[in-house]
DNA sequence: GTGAAAGCGCTAACAC
DNA sequence: GTGTTAGCGCTTTCAC
């Protein structure tokens, strides 16, 4: 069943180094030669090994994007960048999910402890800096979406902050003075990030900053209500939103809507990143686009231009966003 | 920089074989020397190269799951199912995205014809059902969620066409008469499946059968809003439309909103998959569950014991719908 | 309970 | 232009 080189040399009459040489274009080859060695291939069905081949060159071309899971539809466009970039350079990228857990994480980087995997890419991760530069002494691997404060790893991202503070600066064009934001209480630095950006854009306004204008919830769709509920129970409420994610301003857009209030008339919302469902949604989610397949793009080509030079940069990238205009904030003015 | 695993016999001062033993459990050693070994390891932060146990052993424990794309939320928890069941085999699910693209599915497999990957699942696939039983006869692989016609491989999917009998049945039962259907042109048996479904529950309940009440498009979202406007289009259009998915129903109800329909007390849509969406969406979307996680298990488990076992079954399983009553059907009785 | 050694399939010196 | 061969890191007989 299984058919090596060696049948094939053996077919072909020539030795097993000349049909590595024509697998792998390496050397000349006397185009008889070739020809014998590929008639060969054809009639046995021979697909070389990559094991032996792996095994010998110690490297794969594979590279592992580790992703909390792949119920954040964002992710989809981020991976199609990886996959083009990482194809032009002879990689391919491998999917795994974490589910956001330490040790399944861990579990999976063992894949580039046990070099079935040349990197790894981790879109959201539980490691701390600590860990973080160890693996990245010995191993090549990359932050995408969230960085890690303290980790001098090559990191891609949106420019968390600047996108955060155009969000709200918009707000206030459209003359909202009383803006909550809604984020997100669990170690993320895109989330801390986007604080700042909100409220640097609030001072900066010359609006003062309520600390009780913050509430911090999770990820999750539920918490989007929960936020807003919250906001209502407020002596003096905010009548804008900026959440820190689309899916939160789902949440919110939706329970407003259901305790009578319209959205982009009576009070604004304004999300981040741009998912599929921001235009899906009535009213269409006004919201920051995050660069998906830039960022997709960007990991790898550098990832791969670390593996090859053997200096590491560890560059700290970070994509322009873009404001995206929809339904869902009112313009007073 | 690399050790191996004959650095470490040399710092255990054992041979390599004990070290071998140790580490794979796989036969009696000393108490005394599996101490060394595992403190050499320890010390020399030893970890197995793979390449040469996979090569040596001509297994990866590894199965590569082939996705059109992460864009389809509902896919992250069959991934779920299949992650948990593969670990209690001791096996790793790796993800790819085909992008519904021939050529990167073919490389992709190209993963199981040089033994990067034990087995391939298929989710959803472009290849013919000739090619997928030649890939059978020589490979472990299975097709999830779509089945392919004549294809006899391992298959595992919901009831499509119980699915649809149940959500048309169901639409007749709350009085409605005039049910339109939204269903894909593309080559998927599940909306074939779907289809069928739809025309015996309807035929069953004593309704004509009206081929112009059968709409096909894409699976795109736009394509529920073409579809509602071409049913406005008709003499005399539904007043309920069954979604060959959620995506398409949410289409649906946003054109229809947006035409000033109430969804829900004029008119009723019913969709499929019951992804994460249709609870965000309002009105809330009734729609018939896929089994998600169940799926992702059953795959695996088969896949694996046809794997373990050398006589393939090549089992056919249609796995339990369930119907989600919500917001968008409307009781005429 | 342990070690020597063959060999998994491949590539890449090296010699011719 | 081509063949011989060592060896990548590992597991596993086989002998002791």
């Amino acid at each position: 069943m299984n058919v090596t080189i060696k049948d094939v040399a053996r077919a072909a009459g020539v030795s097993v180094a000349t049909v590595s040489r024509v697998l792998n274009n390496s050397a000349a080859v006397s185009v008889s030669a070739a020809e014998q060695v590929n008639s060969a291939i054809r009639e046995l069905g021979y697909s070389p090994n990559f094991l032996g081949r792996n095994l010998r060159r110690c490297e794969t071309n594979i590279i592992l994007a580790i992703i909390p899971s792949t119920e954040q539809t964002f992710y989809s466009e981020i991976i199609r960048g990886m996959q083009n970039a990482a194809s032009d350079h002879g990689y391919d990228i491998l999917l795994s999910t974490s589910n956001s857990t330490y040790d399944l994480e861990m579990r999976l980087l063992n894949m580039i402890f046990n070099r079935t995997a040349d990197a790894a890419i981790l879109l959201g991760t539980q490691l701390d800096a600590k860990t973080l530069m160890e693996l990245n002494d010995k191993y090549y691997i990359a932050l995408c979406c969230e960085r890690v404060e303290g980790a001098d790893v090559l990191t891609v991202s949106v420019d968390d902050e600047g996108g955060a503070y155009a969000a709200v600066e918009y707000l206030i064009r459209c003359g909202h003075k009383k803006i909550g934001m809604i984020s997100t209480s669990v170690a993320s630095t895109s989330s801390l990030d986007r604080e700042k950006g909100y409220k640097r854009a609030v001072l900066d306004n010359g609006i003062p900053l309520r600390e009780e204008y913050i509430y911090k919830g999770t990820y999750d769709f539920s918490h989007g209500a929960k936020g807003f509920e919250y906001f209502r129970g407020l002596t003096d409420p905010p009548d804008a939103f900026f959440c820190v994610s689309d899916i939160l301003a789902a949440g919110v857009v939706k329970k407003a809507f259901a305790d009578g209030f319209e959205v982009g008339k009576d009070i604004s919302v304004c999300g981040f990143d741009n998912i599929s469902l921001s235009s899906m949604y009535t009213p269409e989610l006004t919201t920051i686009e995050q660069p998906c397949y830039e960022i997709g793009r960007t990991v790898v080509d550098e990832l791969i231009s670390n593996i090859n030079n053997e200096e590491k940069t560890n560059k700290k990238i970070k994509l322009p966003y873009k404001l995206i205009e929809r339904e869902t904030v009112k313009k007073i003015l």
